[in-house]
This record gives structure tokens, C-alpha cells and sequence, in this order.
RNA sequence: GGUCCGGUAGUUCAGUUGGUUAGAAUGCCAGCCUGUCACGCUGGAGGUCAGGGGUUCGAGCCCCCUUCGGAUCGCCA
């Protein structure tokens, strides 16, 4: 018979349904049991008395937490319920697969009257078994509430004449600015995972698509360890034709972000806010924007912080974290774009301009980079001199010839998806992906 | 790569100036329990104290090495 979804338990009220999923709870009386079942909608109870269904009592001694089963009963409203004010009482119950106790606890058991706390196991113990810890309600929310706001993104982009494209992963040169990259044995030669899509998406440019996105992973070999690296992870990139400006990218990100936020606090917020106790903001528009010297002279002004002299091209983790209370506090807002950053510390393909300022941002939320973005330089010759300058020969041969033939001007933004989540959700990366990689973790 | 911190039952932790047989909770197992709902009650099993070496009459505890991990800075999305 049909499978019936906890959620849509209601609407079966009196009726025989069938609900299968994983035994959240399992008491066990001497006349009474109850079995809580949990699927991907909800959870319910199923109540047997044992008196009424004496041919199940030997599949139900095979019950143990975690387990999965599957039941066929009559729904019924009843009051002693108080999960939902509804259960099932069975006329089957299989046990399509049976759990041996599980080796991490998911989450803080607080103290009761009869019993004593336990807190949830470390970060690395439930990586360790990251299969079962995503079987909480919270790590389910956290990847429907992903999956809703991408395909929002990617709706909005669409819509909006976007091109949705895929460019290897596998590729022959090791990219960009010589940021680390995985090398591969690649029959007999050397292949590197793609560090970025950026050569590809601009050769997409070139191609005439005028607008494209990509959603796919990045790999990047570098031995970090904070709470927002990995050495692979999604990212949001995207490239669009015929801008005037790095402010026209500016733009669509933001109204990309906006968009995709409403969506999901439309109809996220209120669970968000109870599973993760955070309050989903949507941005208004335009984003707030500063040069990255006017803030480094807020900063100092506002909270006494002065960067090293040699930090001043680039954004410190310190000077990060303080422009969320600067921009809240100014903006009442919590996206921030930051320009005018050093050259030295920008790629070789950002546009610049007469006085050498490459004409890009990074957009900080919450405190945190999520995107760097520019208007690209898509002048051979110009292009050619600024690789020279970061001494890149060979590695970008390749990319260069994609602005030999004709391309249009052009700029875009990569936009790191799992910091998206992590920072929407309030969780440390490893807690956002669904499966984290780090130097010390490949597996599982 | 730098700095700091840690590894004790399946799990989360405690473990006194170094001193009998290393504890608790939770989980697990068994028995009891007519409506539980983070059920309850009784009992039981469960430990190479990360690994190796050293100091000592004696080491979970002090020292050294190895290993695994955490936090943070740098790098970036």
C-alpha cells in the first residue's frame, strides 16, 4: 500500500495508513509500548497494546533505537497524545533494519528531575559518524533550508537570463594565482582539481553567453584551520557580459541575495529561528559600501584598531569581524562590500583602473568573506602585462588566448556556498557541510 | 606554517600533594511496570587511563618522544 508522509498523517485520520522511518524513541512497558517513528516531514507516535496484538510482540522485541521500521495501523486523534495529538495503532510493524546502539549522542540531553545531563559528543566524534548525526531534525533543517535558498538564487538568475553552464573540475595547469592545488596522476601527466572556475566561466564570456552561473566544487590545498575553511567546498559563480562597471556586479549579487533570503525566511524563518535561534534577515537594497581605507579609518576611529602597516592592502581577520558591529551600527545592516583593495594582494585578471586600484570587492556578512568579485580586465595586452607583473607564464598561457579573438568586458563574483549556510544557520563550517574536508579528513 | 590546549567505560565527564580493586551520569543487557511521551523501578556487564620510554617503593596524575584531535592567527569562498 501507499506510503503515507508524517507530515500528511493528519488527513488519514481514521483511516489505515502506512508510515515508515527511523525509531526516534522507544519505550517499552510490560502491556503498553510506544515507538516514535521520524521521517524526512515529521515524527509521530505509534502505540501498541500488546494485549490487542500479540503476533507483533516478536518484531517489536526487535526494535531498538534508530531502527527502521515500517507500520501499517489506524490513525487515530487522541489526546493522551501529546506529540501531535494523533498515533497509529498497528496492525503490522516490520523491522526493515535494526540500529546496534548508536556510538555519538546527537544532542544535550538537559538534566530532569531523574536524570542527569549528557552533552552532545565533540564536533569530530559526530563527524565520525556524520551519517547518523545528520539524522537530527536541526541538520535536516539545515539542508532543506540550503537546498531552498540555492534554487532560489538559481531561480532569480534564470530569470534573468542566466545560463546555468559546468566546467571541469579536472584541468591542465595550475590555475590562477598560484594559490595551492591538488595535484592528480592524470594518464602518465600531471592534473590539477580546479581551484576555481574562474578561466572557464570567463571563457564562457568569450563564448558570447553573455550571463552564466555555476553551482560546483572547489577544491583548494591549503593547510587552514579556522572554523570557516575546507579544503573543498560549493561554490556560486557567476560571470555576466556588457557591464559598465564592478558596481553593476555589485549589484546583481545583492538583489541575487535579497531574493534568495526572502524566499527562505518566507518559509524558513519561523523554524530557523526555533531549530538554530537566529532571526533570518532580508538585506535591504543597495548594500552598503566603503573603501577598504575609509573603514581601516573607522575602525581605528570607532574601536582604537590599527592594522600591521603591512596588513593595510588586505582585510584582517580582526578588522573582518569588527566591520559586522561597524555596519550594523551605521547600516543597521549586515552586508558589507569593501573595494579599493591593493593590487598586490588582488588577481592578476581584475580590471584596474589610470591610478592601478583594481576595480573589484569582497562582500562581508556577518563579519565573514563570502565573495570576492570584479570586473574582470578583458584587454589582451593589458591582461598579458598584469600576469607578467605576478610572474605567471605558462600556468594562464591557455587563459589568455580566450581574450585574443574577441571578448566582451565583462565581471563577476564567486560566492562561497557553505559560508552562505554556515552564516545564515550560525554554525562553524564543519557543523554546515554535509560532509566536511580538512587536511587531517578525507573520511567518511 | 606559528601559538595555545587536549586524549580516562559505547558516549559525556570527574579523578585531591603521586598511595588499596580508577568513579558518576548516560547508553547497553536482564528483570519488573495498563497510556508512556527526555517513562519509571531493581540489578548487571562494560576500562591496554591514546601509544612508547623514563623518574619513583609506587604513575591516570611528574618528565621525554610519538600519535590523534581541538582553538586561534596567517591564507581564502
Amino acid at each position: 500500500m501507499e506510503r503515507t508522509l508524517i507530515r500528511d498523517i493528519k488527513s488519514k485520520s481514521g483511516e489505515i495508513a502506512k508510515v515508515q522511518g527511523f525509531v526516534e524513541n522507544f519505550r517499552d512497558g510490560k502491556s503498553m509500548a510506544f515507538i516514535v517513528v521520524k521521517d524526512i516531514t515529521g515524527k509521530m507516535q505509534v502505540t501498541v497494546e500488546k494485549e490487542k496484538c500479540l503476533e507483533l510482540l516478536d518484531e517489536l522485541a526487535r526494535i531498538t533505537p534508530d531502527s527502521i521500521i515500517t507500520v501499517i495501523g489506524n490513525v487515530c486523534e487522541n489526546e493522551y497524545v501529546k506529540m501531535g495529538g494523533i498515533e497509529i495503532l498497528p496492525t503490522d510493524i516490520k523491522v526493515e533494519s535494526v540500529a546496534d546502539a548508536l556510538p555519538i549522542v546527537r544532542k544535550d540531553i538537559p538534566a530532569t528531575k531523574k536524570k542527569q545531563a549528557v552533552e552532545r559528543s565533540a564536533i569530530d566524534q559526530r563527524l565520525n559518524y556524520r551519517w547518523i548525526d545528520l539524522r537530527t531534525d536541526e541538520n535536516q533543517l539545515l539542508f532543506k533550508v540550503q537546498s531552498c535558498l540555492i534554487n532560489a538564487m538559481r531561480q532569480y538568475l534564470i530569470e534573468h537570463d542566466f545560463i546555468e553552464i559546468h566546467t571541469p573540475k579536472l584541468i591542465g595547469a595550475a590555475s590562477e594565482s598560484g594559490a595551492d592545488v591538488f595535484e592528480v596522476e592524470y594518464f602518465g601527466r600531471k592534473a590539477y582539481l580546479a581551484q576555481s572556475p574562474q578561466f572557464y566561466k570567463q571563457m564562457a564570456m568569450a563564448s558570447g553567453f553573455e550571463r552564466i552561473f555555476e553551482v560546483a566544487p572547489v577544491f583548494r590545498a591549503e593547510k587552514s584551520f579556522t572554523s570557516k575553511h575546507t579544503t573543498e567546498f560549493t561554490g556560486f559563480d557567476l560571470e555576466f557580459s556588457y557591464i559598465e562597471s564592478y558596481r553593476d556586479v555589485m549589484q546583481i549579487e545583492a538583489e541575487t541575495l535579497a531574493y534568495a533570503l526572502n524566499i527562505v525566511k518566507e518559509r524558513y524563518g519561523e523554524s530557523i529561528k526555533e531549530a538554530f535561534g537566529i532571526e533570518v534577515i532580508v538585506p535591504t537594497l543597495p548594500f552598503p559600501v566603503i573603501k577598504l581605507s575609509d573603514l581601516y579609518a573607522e575602525l581605528e576611529k570607532e574601536y582604537g584598531y590599527v592594522p600591521a602597516d603591512e596588513d593595510r592592502g588586505d582585510l584582517t581577520t580582526e578588522a573582518e569581524k569588527l566591520s559586522f558591529d561597524w555596519v550594523m551600527k551605521h547600516y543597521n545592516h549586515e552586508f558589507l562590500f569593501i573595494t579599493d583593495y591593493s593590487a598586490e594582494k588582488r588577481a592578476f585578471y581584475h580590471m584596474r583602473d589610470e591610478s592601478g586600484i583594481p576595480q573589484g570587492y569582497d562582500l562581508i556578512w556577518r563579519g565573514v568573506e563570502i565573495t570576492t568579485g570584479a570586473q574582470r580586465e578583458h584587454r589582451y595586452d593589458v591582461l598579458k602585462k598584469q600576469a607578467d607583473e605576478k610572474g605567471l607564464g605558462e600556468d594562464v598561457k591557455f587563459y589568455l588566448e580566450f581574450f585574443k579573438y574577441g571578448c566582451p568586458p565583462h565581471g563577476g563574483f564567486g560566492l562561497g556556498v557553505d559560508r552562505l549556510t554556515m552564516l545564515l544557520l550560525g554554525l562553524n563550517i564543519k557543523e554546515a557541510m554535509f560532509l566536511f574536508r580538512s587536511p587531517d579528513r578525507l573520511n567518511p
